[in-house]
DNA sequence: AGGCGTTTTGCAAGCGCTTACATTGAAACC
DNA sequence: GGTTTCAATGTAAGCGCTTGCAAAACGCCT
C-alpha cells in the first residue's frame, strides 16, 4: 500500500484552520498569528507534509529550477563551470536542470524544449549563435536566457564569456612570434558551434596578415575526440610544406595530436609545435606540458549563476560580463628548428 | 507585454478541438485520427505550445524528471557516466535535476531535499551507504533509489556497479605479484566514502595477508586533488622502509603522485610504481601510462538509467546489475629494483 | 434504412497550491 | 459607546493538464 502523501488541506484538517492559512505559514510566515503558526508547525511536523511541487508551480508559475544545454559532460572542459554554476545556485535553493546537446543544434533545440516544458525558470547555453527556430523559440517564450562560453556586445542578450576570435588571434600571434612560418589548424566543427568558428577566425586573420609572412597550410575541422585528433594529425604532417605548428581548436584535440605525433615518432616541440586552448586539467600533465589559452571556467560559471539569478528575479537588471583570458606556455610550443 | 505562453486551451481553440483531443494528441497519438492529429500538430507547431510541467505533473503525478547526487562534477570521474545516464534518460524525454555533493554526506542529504522538493521520480545516488538520517528519509518518502559505484548483494536496495573490494584487491595482489613488499596506500577519505573505504579495505586485505610476505607502510587518506596527492606524496616517500609502490584510490589521486615524484626527481616506475584506480581519460596521457583500474563509466550510467526507470515505471522491477571491472596494464607499474 | 460495434471526440471533475478579496473581531480613536 | 482601522483568517477562483465516462460519428452488415 502507497500511503499518499499528506496534502495542504490535510494539514489543514489536522491544524484545525483553513488551508489558505498553512500556505500562508509556508511562504510569509509574519503574516500569520504566532500562535497559529506553531499549531501549523506541529501539525505539519506531524504529518511529515512537504509542499507538492506541481501544485506549487502551477499556482506560482515559478519552479526555482534552471535549465542548462551544454554541448557535452563526457569531457572536462564543461564540468568545471558547471559545477561552480550550481554551487552558486544551491546556496539559494534553485537546482540545476541537465540536458546535453552533443554539439548538435537541433538537438540542442530539443534539449532547450525539455527543459523548459520542465518548467525552468531560467536558460544557460553555451554559445551565443543558435538556428532561428531556436532564437524565435527563445524569445517567444521570453526565458530569461544567458549564454556563457563567448562574448559580444549584443545589448539584447546577456552574456557571460570571453572573446574567442581574440583569444584564438592572441595564441596564433604568439605562434608566429616563436618565428613558426608554415602552421596548420585543427579545429572543432564549427558549423553550429560559434565558439569553434570564432577561435577559428582570430587564428586565420592573424595568420592571414601578410605582414606576419606566415602561411596557413592548411584547416582541419573535425570531431572532439582524440581518436579524431590523431587522424587529423595524420592528415595535417602530411601536407607540404610541412607545417612546423599545429593551432588547436581546444586541449582535447591538442591531448590527441601530441599523441599520435609521439607514436609517429615526432618530437613535440621539436619537429611540430602543437597548442591547445581552454586549459583543462589534462594539459599540465601531457608530456610536453600544453601551451594553452587559460579559461576561466569557475569564475565564468560563477558569475554566470550570479547575473541569470538576478535576471530572472528581476527581469533588466542581469548584466553582461566580459571575461578575459590568458595563454599559459608549457612546453609544446618552441620556436621552430632552424 | 508579456505574451503568456500558450496553454492547450488556446490550442484546442485554434485547433478547432477540444482540449482533451489536444491532450491525447500528446500523450496518445494512436487513440487521435490521424487527420485531427495533423491539424492538431499545426496549431501547436504554429503557436509554438509546450505543455506547461506544472499542470502536468499535478495531473499525473509525474514529473519525468529525475534527480542525481553525485560527489563532484569538477573532475572527469563521472562526467562520462552521468553522460551515459542522460542520454538514455533524454530517449524517454526524462530530464535529469543534477545535485553534487562534495563528498559530504550532510550536504548530500540537502540535495537530496531539494532534488525530491523539485519532485523527482526517482533518485541516482553513488554509494550504498549513508547516514540514518538520510536512509530513513528516503524510505519514509518510498522514492526509487538506485546506488551506482558500488555493489552489495543486498534486496531491498538497487545497484548497478561493481565490488570496489574486489577491485582493489586485485590491483593490490598485482602489486605484490610484481614483487613489490614494501607499499603504501595513499587513498580518499573514507569517512562518509564507502567506495574509498571499500577500495582501502580489499587492498589492506591483500597487503595484511601474511603469506603474501608484503608490508603495508603507511596509508594515507586525503582529499581528491592533484594538490593534495602532491603532499600526501612527500609523506609517503619519507617512510621508512621506502615504499618501492603506492596504491593510489583514484586516478586523480595517482597523477597527482607521479607528478611530483618526477617533481622531486624519482623515477616511475624505476624508483616508485604508482597504480591508479577508474582509467580516467588523464591514465592514458600521462607519463609514464597509469596502470589502473578500468571502470565500466558508460555501461554503469546507462544500465543505471534503463533499471532506474523500470522501477519508477513499475516499482519491483528494476534489477541490480554486477559489473567487471579489470585491470589496465601501462607503463607506472613495475617490478621493484633488486 | 436500421442496427451494431468501433473508433473518435467532448465534457467535466479533479490534481494541490496560491492569492485577491471578503469577512471577522478586536484594538484604537474621538 | 460608536465608528474606524487593521491584523488575522477564511472563501473561492483559478493555475494547465489528464482521464473516466458519455456522446457522437463512423463503418459495416443485414
Amino acid at each position: 500500500m502507497i500511503a499518499k502523501p499528506p496534502t495542504l488541506d490535510d494539514v489543514a484538517l489536522a491544524a484545525g484552520v483553513s488551508a489558505a492559512t498553512i500556505s500562508r505559514c509556508i511562504n510569509s510566515p509574519e503574516r500569520v498569528a504566532e500562535s497559529t503558526r506553531l499549531r501549523v508547525q506541529a501539525a505539519i511536523d506531524k504529518l511529515g507534509y512537504t509542499p507538492n511541487f506541481g501544485g506549487r508551480a502551477l499556482a506560482t508559475r515559478r519552479t526555482n529550477i534552471i535549465g542548462a544545454v551544454i554541448p557535452s559532460m563526457a569531457n572536462a572542459i564543461f564540468a568545471g563551470g558547471i559545477q561552480a554554476f550550481q554551487e552558486v545556485l544551491a546556496r539559494d535553493k534553485v537546482t540545476l536542470l541537465i540536458g546535453s546537446s552533443n554539439y548538435d543544434p537541433d538537438y540542442e533545440f530539443e534539449q532547450i524544449q525539455t527543459l523548459l516544458s520542465h518548467g525552468a525558470d531560467g536558460l544557460l547555453l553555451v554559445g551565443s549563435k543558435r538556428p532561428e527556430r531556436t532564437e524565435q523559440f527563445l524569445t517567444s517564450r521570453r526565458i530569461p536566457t544567458l549564454n556563457v562560453w563567448c562574448f559580444r556586445p549584443d545589448p539584447g542578450q546577456l552574456f557571460v564569456g570571453f572573446d574567442n576570435v581574440r583569444a584564438g588571434a592572441d595564441m596564433a600571434q604568439l605562434v608566429v612570434d616563436y618565428g613558426h612560418r608554415a602552421v596548420a589548424i585543427v579545429s572543432g566543427i564549427c558549423d553550429g558551434n560559434d565558439r569553434a568558428a570564432d577561435r577559428l577566425d582570430g587564428m586565420r586573420a592573424v595568420l592571414d596578415a601578410p605582414t606576419n609572412g606566415a602561411q596557413m597550410v592548411i584547416v582541419h575541422q573535425t570531431k572532439y575526440s582524440f581518436e579524431h585528433a590523431a587522424r587529423a594529425f595524420d592528415t595535417v604532417i602530411a601536407q607540404s610544406p610541412r607545417p612546423t605548428a599545429i593551432l588547436a581548436g581546444n586541449d582535447v584535440l591538442a591531448a590527441g595530436l601530441i599523441q599520435r605525433a609521439k607514436e609517429l615518432g615526432f618530437s613535440v616541440p621539436g619537429d611540430v609545435s602543437i597548442t591547445g586552448f581552454d586549459d583543462i586539467a589534462l594539459a599540465q600533465f601531457i608530456e610536453p606540458g600544453l601551451t594553452t589559452v587559460r579559461v576561466p571556467q569557475v569564475q565564468m560559471g560563477q558569475r554566470a549563476a550570479e547575473e541569470l539569478l538576478a535576471e530572472i528575479r528581476e527581469p533588466g537588471t542581469g548584466r553582461s560580463v566580459e571575461l578575459l583570458t590568458h595563454i599559459v606556455k608549457r612546453g609544446s610550443l618552441a620556436p621552430p628548428k632552424a
